[in-house]
DNA sequence: GTTAAATTTGACCAAATGGTTAAACTGAAA
DNA sequence: TTTCAGTTTAACCATTTGGTCAAATTTAAC
């Protein structure tokens, strides 16, 4: 039949998923409380998705795709490199700033079952040995200074998450627990970061 | 009474505790898995600390004295800047390498619990004013470039910490999942990163 | 050796939690 | 209007889990 109510539901379940999980974690979510954020019956949950597992499933599906960027554009585009810092920072941390709570989730399970990862990397798209490639590149050309390109990427998303990850941290420990003080900083963040990263690298 | 196996047990159990809730969180945890790692009743276990949260706090608390190095010492010293910064990540890495598992662990449950940081935050003894002056000096003497003092600060920690938080997903990304060669790449990070740091900032 | 406090154990409990099931409802196709 | 697959619900279940308790054992002081 699939009735229009179906897709909703399914969708509600998602979004609802998504809060919670991202949240709370897998253990620490609890699928009652699922059901009452996307405002149904518990029953229904298992329903759509059977178990528990199956739902999380899904979400870690997202997280790990607004955790691991698409990058590739444009590090294929025919810019010079440090344009393509600039742009990749802008829009990581970006992306980040709309998805707050996405890098410690990620984080926290990657660390609990780090087989998950294995078959949703490949599907990621995730090519690291392009990355290195154009890196070395650059520096046998003279671009920047001699440093492990896997350092250099390191540290770019270093750079990037590491802020969300800690926020709580940070936010307490230098703007008062002020919210707005925060995404103000990370706006400016952003440019600070680019000038940091340019002036490490370049020679 | 307190005799010699009480003092036995109770670290017995810290030990186990900290081993489990490290590795698993707080809710990933389980009361009976920790006394069987501690070859214990787990009747003993709530005997010595009467509940899980209890229990939980002390680890929470060591794991929380090993995410905030006390730096203060370095920073008083009377080395250049650029030297104290090159002792700190020596310092901070080496401490992470010997706590792998603590800085999701604190990250997360940080992000669970924000609360619980007040408390233990001023007894940690961090003070970041401190530092933000320092900072602000070195600028203003043109020692280093304009910045912001925070993000210097944060651009440090992030560096230090972040490998070690996602270090699951960077271990199987570079190094074929291959544990010495990570570590091996962790010592000589060492260096790379205090020379990118004063790269960056070195006028 | 007796005693009394500290320590350790096994049996048990109540609550929470993921999951199941059968019944009821809905809406469109025949 | 009947039918039937798809959808939703309430009641229920089995297991897990943090926690309790009374009894047993050990230990040190007297």
């Amino acid at each position: 039949m699939m009735s229009s109510s179906h897709t909703d539901t399914e969708a509600r379940i998602l979004e609802a998923a998504k809060k919670v999980f991202i949240q709370k974690g897998l253990e620490g979510a609890r699928m009652q409380e699922i059901a009452d954020e996307a405002r149904i019956n518990k029953s229904l949950l298992h329903y759509y998705y059977r178990t528990k597992e199956k739902l999380f499933s899904a979400v870690f599906q997202f997280a790990i795709s607004r955790f691991v960027p698409r990058i590739e554009e444009i590090f294929g585009s025919d810019i010079t490199l440090f344009e393509k810092i600039e742009l990749i920072i802008d829009h990581y941390i970006s992306l980040l700033m709309k998805n707050q709570f996405v890098p410690i989730f990620v984080l926290h399970e990657i660390n609990r079952h780090p087989d998950r990862l294995v078959n949703l990397m490949s599907s990621a798209g995730v090519r690291p040995n392009i990355l290195i490639e154009q890196i070395e590149k650059e520096i046998q050309k003279g671009t920047i200074k001699q440093i492990t390109p896997q350092n250099l990427i390191i540290n770019i998303i270093s750079l990037c998450v590491f802020p969300f990850a800690a926020r709580p941290l940070i936010q307490r420990l230098f703007f008062a627990n002020d919210k707005k003080d925060y995404v103000e900083f990370l706006k400016n963040r952003k440019r600070e970061v680019s000038n940091f990263i340019i002036n490490a690298i370049k020679v």
